[in-house]
DNA sequence: TTTGCTATTGAAAATCACTTTCATCAATGT
DNA sequence: ACATTGATGAAAGTGATTTTCAATAGCAAA
């Protein structure tokens, strides 16, 4: 059975000799509670609404750690913005992104992660990470 | 037979009714000269060697019009710097970069262009552009 | 607990990488 | 040559971070 994300972000905070504060929690309680893929400036303003004095630093660098924790990723979808998305342990997704209206939706090919390795392979790089996004139209602009 | 990348932005200014100037065809050659994937301020030092009066915003202003003519292509690493790289008519490419030493490779391969389409296609998504970089160490960083 | 040492915070200033503005120049058409 | 209008370069403006710094708040030793 996994840990819960809340727990591994804890255990990381103690194992670094961290302190565990009032505003780590409150960032992290914010980033859990949604799985869309959001930009500091939206989870700063979500957090805003019930802590009115949490600064932006403090969810810009928990932020960080959420990502040096294991719990967290950054992403760059090109809109000059960076964004977090959750990290399930052992487990990795790609992304299609709707140019029209801005829906990220997820998936995951084993297929295509194989040929990825199987290029980088044959031209002797060793990979350890990839990014693939496909924009494009989706099925609601299209129609 | 395919047209010089020179020949076809001198076209484009001629059909969008600018103007040829000097700054411009010193900005196409250094662009020309390599084929790296440089960012405007490295295309720019590189410029200013040789142009010492050269100003940022005209290499800027002049990158944008080379992806406009078509002869370049605006991307994206991820270490914050807008880059362009040569279009070569009817092709595409995608990246392995080396983590360790910089090193970009280029690569093309049918098979995963079409399963990211039949991926599209089965989320009903209409795909027009994809991004796909493999990011690890190359033969030399290996050994 | 109280104390003392640091890590953490939030506001503000600083950076970075563009992007735009504007007075001056230089292409181009007549 | 002249007028018109786009192009240029220096400098100012932007937007999104990223860093600084004085004031706090954890945490652990006493
Ligand atoms: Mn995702
Ligand atoms: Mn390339
Ligand atoms: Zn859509
Ligand atoms: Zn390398």
């Amino acid at each position: 059975m996994k840990k819960s994300k809340r727990k591994l972000f804890h255990d990381f905070i103690a194992r670094k000799g961290l302190k565990s504060t009032r505003q780590r929690d409150i960032v992290l309680d914010g980033f859990l509670s949604s799985d869309a893929h959001m930009s500091i400036e939206e989870l700063y303003l979500k957090l805003r609404a019930r802590h009115p004095n949490i600064g932006y630093a403090t969810v810009y660098r928990t932020l960080k750690l959420f990502s040096e924790s294991g719990i967290a990723r950054e992403i760059h979808f090109g809109d000059g913005q960076t964004r977090y998305e959750h990290v399930a342990e052992g487990e990795h997704h790609d992304h299609l992104l709707c140019t029209r209206c801005g829906e990220v939706m997820e998936f995951s090919n084993e297929a295509i992660e194989k040929l990825q390795d199987e290029i980088a392979e044959s031209h002797g790089y060793l990979v350890h990470t990839h990014k693939l996004e496909l924009y494009g139209i989706c099925p609601k602009c299209r129609k």
